[in-house]
DNA sequence: TTGTAAGCGTTATCAG
DNA sequence: CTGATAACGCTTACAA
C-alpha cells in the first residue's frame, strides 16, 4: 500500500472519513508507472502520485506546493486533497538538485562558550521555525593550518543556501570572501559592525563596557583594573577600548600595571586577578572582559581573604550562567545573542530581497548583582 | 572560464605546471555540451565534464570518486587528474536523490544543559571528520504538545541518514518508534541501556553515583541529604537508585526528611538545599544529582553561614565548568559526554553493517575536588 | 574493466 | 490558468 505509513505521518487526527479518493489513488497508482515508480515498494508518495490523484499534471502539484498565485481554487483544492490523502512529503534533495541549492543553513564557529553558541543556534532556528530549512552546525579550530581549506571544503561540498559566522571566526575576512567566492550567502555576528550591513549583525560591545565602567566610577572607583580579552579577538579590542573611553571621559588614570591580559577562560582569569590584586596599593574594582575571567578573578580574591564586594567590586561580562551561579552574583553585561542570531538567520534568508539590509546593531544591558559597592571612603 | 574558481579551491598550492588537461578540457566543453550544461555560465563542473575531460564514461568517473575497487589504477588516475584539474566537487543533492537518502545525520535534543549538547555535537562532528555527512541540530521543546508531530515533520522532510537523541528526549520510547516508521536509522544516547544495542550508547547512572556515595561514606558520613532530580527523568531516577543502593548496602539510613526534589536547575538546588540544611539535625553530607542543583545548596549553605566543606560537603553530577569555578571547587562525576557522543555517531553509520552491534556503556569518573571533608567526630 | 540507458523527484521553459 | 518536456547531477542495473 503505497505511502500508507506517511499517510498517517502528517495527520494523526484523520480517522476514517474520505479515503475515496485514497482508493482511486491506488488504482491509478497500480497500473500504468511509468514515469516515477514512487508508488512502488512501499516508498513514499511523490508528486506524480499526487498529480495522478488529483488529474492534474506534475507542474500543477509543484505549484501548489510552492504557493504559486497562479491557480484556480478549486484546482488547488483537489490538489491539497490528493496530498492531504496520500501523506505526500515533497523531497528536498530532489528540490535542491532541480533548484540549484539546497535548505541548509550551516552555523560556523570556533567559540570556546557555549552558552553563546546555543542561544544563537536557538535564535536561528526561530527564525526559520516553519520553513523546510534545517541548521547544521561547523565548529572549526581557528588555530588548526587546516582550517581555512577545510571550510572551503565543507562549503563546497554542502552547498549550502547560506552559512552564518560566530565570533571570533567570523572576524576573519578571508573566510567572508571565501563564502563570497563559493557563492554562499553568509552573515557575520560580532561585537562591531564588521562588513556591509547585508552581512553584518552586531553589538555594540565599546558602548557597553564604557557603561560598566561608569557604573564603577558613579561609585567612587578610581583604581579599576581591567582583565583584558586574547589579541586577535575584536571583542577583546572593543571592550577594552570601551573601557579606557570611558575611564578617559572620567579623567581616570589607567597605569599599565592595572592592565593584566587574559585569554576569556577561567585560568587566566585567576591569574590575572591575582596579579592585579598583589599591585601596591591593589584596585578597589576590577572589569573582566567575561565572566569566566571575573569568575577567576573572584577566585583569586578569596584566596586573598578579599571579601566581594566589600574589597574589590567586580564586573563580567556575556551574563553567562556562571554569572548568577557564583558567590557573589556577578554584575555583568548582558547581551541579546539569541535575538541576534534570529536577526542574522533572518537577513540570510531575506538577502535576495531588493530592498537594501538595514543595518542591525543590537544594545546590551548591565545586568546588576551583587558583586558591586560604593567605595567607602577611606579614614 | 568553466570552474575556474572551484579549480582554485582544492589545490591551492597548485601552480602553473601542468594545464594542458585543462585546455582540453576547455575545448571538449566549449563544443556540444549536449547533456549537463554544467560548464556554462560559470557553474560548477559536473561529473560529465570530468569523464570528457578524461576521455572516460559518466559511470567511471563515478567509480573513481566512490572508491569502487575494480578500476585500472591508469584509469583511476587519469580521471583523479582531470577532477583536480577541473576542481570538481562532486553534488551531495544529486548523489541523495540518486541514492535514495542524503548525507546528513540530525540531532534532537530538548536538553538545558549548553555543555552537554556541544560535548556531544563535538563527539559527533569527530565521528564523521572526513566523510561528507554533516551534522543537523534539531532541538525540541518537550512538554509543547504539539512536539512529536514537529519532530515527524521534521523527519519526513530532511530524510536524514540517521538521528542521535539526545537525554532527555531520548528516552521517550514513542519518539523511538517515529524513527523506525519513518525508516530513519536512530541511536539513542542515555544515562541507563535505554534500547537494544544497536539503537544505544549509555552511561551508567547508578553505579556511578553508587560510587560517589561511597566516597561519602568512607568519610564517616551518615546523614547524607539527596537533591533528587525531577520526575520522568530517567537520569534522575537511575542516579536515586545508585544512592539509595550505596546507602543500603553500607545500612545507612535514608529518612524522608533528608530527601528533596529539584528540576535540575540552579535555583531549584538553592530550595531543595535550604529544606534539607534547616533539619534538625541537619545532614552533613549531600549528594545532588547535577551540579546545577550543586551550586545551588551552595549558595543555601552560604546563606546559612555554613562553611563548605568544614560544615557541609556537597557532591555534584556532570562536571560541568560550573563544578570547577564556584567556590569551594565541587567534587562531582563526570560522565564522557564526547566519547559517547562520537561512539553513538559511529553506531549510526556502522548501522548497515552485518555484525551485531556491541553494547556500549561508558564509565563514568569521580572528580574529587574541595567540597567533601571526613566527617570530624563530635565531641 | 568499462560503457549505455534509465531512473531518482523536483522545478523551469514555453507553449497552449 | 495549465500542461508537456527538458533539465538538475548522480547512481544503479545491465550489457559489452
Amino acid at each position: 500500500m503505497p505511502g500508507s505509513d506517511r499517510g498517517r505521518a502528517t495527520s494523526d487526527r484523520e480517522t476514517e472519513g474520505r479515503c475515496a479518493l485514497a482508493d482511486v489513488a491506488l488504482a491509478a497508482l497500480g497500473s500504468g508507472s511509468r514515469e516515477s515508480g514512487g508508488s512502488v515498494r512501499g516508498s513514499s508518495p511523490t508528486i506524480n502520485d499526487v498529480a495522478r490523484v488529483a488529474g492534474v499534471s506534475k507542474k500543477t502539484v509543484s505549484r501548489v506546493i510552492n504557493d504559486s498565485p497562479l491557480l484556480r481554487v478549486e484546482t488547488r483544492q483537489r490538489v491539497e486533497l490528493a496530498i492531504a490523502e496520500l501523506g505526500f512529503v515533497p523531497n528536498l534533495q530532489a528540490r535542491g538538485l532541480a533548484m540549484g541549492h539546497n535548505s541548509l543553513i550551516g552555523l560556523i564557529h570556533d567559540n570556546p562558550n557555549s552558552q553563546m553558541v546555543l542561544g544563537v543556534q536557538q535564535g536561528i532556528l526561530e527564525a526559520i521555525r516553519d520553513t523546510d530549512f534545517a541548521l547544521v552546525v561547523r565548529p572549526v579550530d581557528r588555530g588548526s593550518p587546516g582550517m581555512m581549506d577545510d571550510v572551503r571544503r565543507f562549503l563546497e561540498r554542502q552547498r549550502l543556501f547560506g552559512v552564518m559566522l560566530l565570533p571570533p571566526i567570523s572576524e576573519n575576512d578571508l573566510l567572508a570572501r571565501h563564502c563570497a567566492e563559493l557563492g554562499c550567502r553568509y552573515v557575520r555576528m560580532g561585537s562591531a559592525r564588521l562588513d556591509a550591513d547585508a552581512h553584518c549583525v552586531s553589538s555594540n560591545d565599546a558602548e557597553a563596557v564604557a557603561a560598566a565602567t561608569r557604573h564603577l566610577i558613579v561609585r567612587g572607583h578610581r583604581r579599576i583594573g581591567l582583565v583584558a580579552g586574547p589579541h586577535g579577538f575584536r571583542s577583546a579590542k572593543e571592550r577594552r577600548a570601551g573601557f579606557e573611553a570611558a575611564l578617559n571621559e572620567a579623567n581616570v588614570a589607567l597605569p599599565r600595571s592595572l592592565i593584566a591580559q587574559g585569554d576569556y577562560r577561567f585560568d587566566s582569569g585567576v591569574i590575572a586577578g591575582s596579579r592585579l590584586l598583589d599591585q601596591v596599593p591593589p584596585p578597589t574594582a576590577i572589569f573582566a572582559c567575561n565572566d569566566e575571567m571575573a569568575a577567576g578573578v573572584l577566585h583569586a580574591a578569596r584566596q586573598r581573604d578579599l571579601a566581594v564586594p566589600r574589597d574589590l567590586s567586580i564586573i563580567g561580562f556575556d551574563d553567562t550562567p556562571i554569572a548568577a551561579h557564583v558567590w557573589p552574583p556577578l554584575t555583568t553585561v548582558r547581551w541579546p545573542i539569541q535575538a541576534m542570531g534570529q536577526a542574522a538567520a533572518r537577513k540570510l534568508l531575506d538577502g535576495s530581497s531588493d530592498a537594501p539590509a538595514p543595518p542591525s546593531v543590537f544594545p546590551s544591558k548591565l545586568i546588576v548583582r551583587g558583586s558591586v559597592a560604593d567605595l567607602e571612603v577611606g579614614p
